[in-house]
DNA sequence: ATTCTTACA
DNA sequence: TGTAAGAA
């Protein structure tokens, strides 16, 4: 069994994945709804999560807890995708000819997640500034 | 005893 | 997000 299968295996329920991230039921029921995680089902429809979602969902609470929104969340780990899979298409080009691309790509990319995480929380503090203003 | 869905505050 | 109700 290789070390990716156990990643991605079903093992815990929700009480346990409470306990682990500090998240409450509803909170995690929540981002599943929103895509962020896909936890499988037993046979009785009840949630199992592998390391990986619950990995996934200690991401997700340290972004919240920085204060980007979901719709901000959803875009970071779309954008952790995408760097994902073009490293990966990188690495396995046979040729050095495109390591020296590799390189620069590899800073555009990480300008990329900078520039996101900033355009992100510049978007959530004016949702924080607002709520205080109108509460 | 736990978890699920749905709905309301 | 929290909480409640009713079902599984």
């Amino acid at each position: 069994m290789g070390r990716q299968d156990r990643r991605t295996m079903p093992l815990f329920p929700i009480g346990i994945v409470q306990s682990l991230t500090d998240l409450s039921a509803r909170q995690i029921r929540y981002y599943e709804e929103h895509g962020l995680i896909h936890p499988a089902r037993t046979g009785s429809n009840r949630r199992l999560f592998s390391f990986e979602d619950v990995d996934r969902l200690l991401e997700i609470k340290e972004l919240i807890d920085k204060g980007v929104n979901l719709a901000g969340i959803k875009e970071m780990m779309a954008q952790k995708e995408v760097r994902a899979s073009t490293l990966k298409s990188e690495h396995n080009e046979s040729e050095n000819v495109k390591k020296d691309l590799s390189d620069r790509e590899l800073r555009e990319m990480l300008k990329q997640e900078i520039f996101e995480a900033g355009r992100l929380n510049k978007a959530s503090l004016r949702q924080g500034e607002l709520s205080r203003f109108f509460h």
